[in-house]
DNA sequence: GTTCCTGCAAAATTTTTGCATCAGT
DNA sequence: ACTGATGCAAAAATTTTGCAGGAAC
């Protein structure tokens, strides 16, 4: 159940972070721990809609905000002009995506050696990396 | 001279396309070869009006999907919600993307052991892959 | 009771589109 | 001439912000 404890230690740290415990924000890491891959902040809201749960536009994105400053989430920038978002999964466990540019479908990968390429990387830079995201473009197996 | 050499063939390949050679565009082109990194469609429009070029923003919008169609550009998704291109030089040459998530500055690398191991990824997945953006987030030396 | 959070609506930003006019072929 | 390209302005879409009322502590 990676979904509940992604929720769980995420409520935590708001709350370690001198957040309070608001049924809005609350309401919003929940959405997101139901989500396998990224999604909008209009996704969300969507899906929070049709939950009954009436979250007004802001509170969804500046509860997104507040996530993505303590690292709690990824936004993911796929090239649609909307950002998205998912769970950042405290195992370290991560992904990346395969954007089909002709039907728009997103499809999440892994890949061990191009982490540890990554990670190469990092170190020779004179930079503290924090994150990375690494997207595929091109058509998949439907469109090719 | 690489940067003339992307305009001319960039030129040459908008015409084989079918494209006119109008001025409005070609402006775009140009200005687009004279920068080494991921510029806006704001970015542009400011860099043209300053060359007292009154290019409407429509055509440079136009002229960037236009590009992006053929190839010619790459679209790079910094995370600030705003789409940045930049030449897709013909000779595979090929840099990311260093993003100081405090002060904002973009820093090109490239890396070719990066390189390979996404081609390798893109052999293993049913996919065809035409373009891959690597993105690394973190604070640069001085924000660090 | 104080302070933070929320929802609404308005504003700001970026991007797209319709249409009359103009320019390239 | 014909057809595509342009510029303007309006519309659309996404995101941010101000503020009054409400909820958490």
């Amino acid at each position: 159940m990676a979904e509940q404890s992604w929720v769980d230690s995420t409520l935590a740290r708001l709350n370690d972070a001198g957040f309070r415990n608001s049924a809005g924000r609350r309401a919003v890491v929940e959405a997101l721990g139901r989500e396998r891959c990224a999604v909008s902040a209009r996704d969300l809201e969507e899906r929070l809609r049709a939950d009954g749960r009436d979250i007004g536009r802001a509170t969804i994105y500046r509860s997104l905000e507040q996530l993505d400053e303590l690292h709690l989430v990824s936004r993911v920038d796929v090239g649609d002009g909307t950002a998205r978002f998912e769970p950042r999964l405290p195992g370290g466990e991560h992904h990346h995506h395969l954007i089909c540019d002709s039907c728009g479908v997103v499809t999440p990968f892994e890949d061990d050696a191009l982490e540890r390429a990554v990670q190469r990387v990092s170190r020779h830079v004179d930079f503290r990396v924090d994150e990375h995201d690494i997207v595929l473009h091109g058509a998949c197996g439907r469109c090719r």
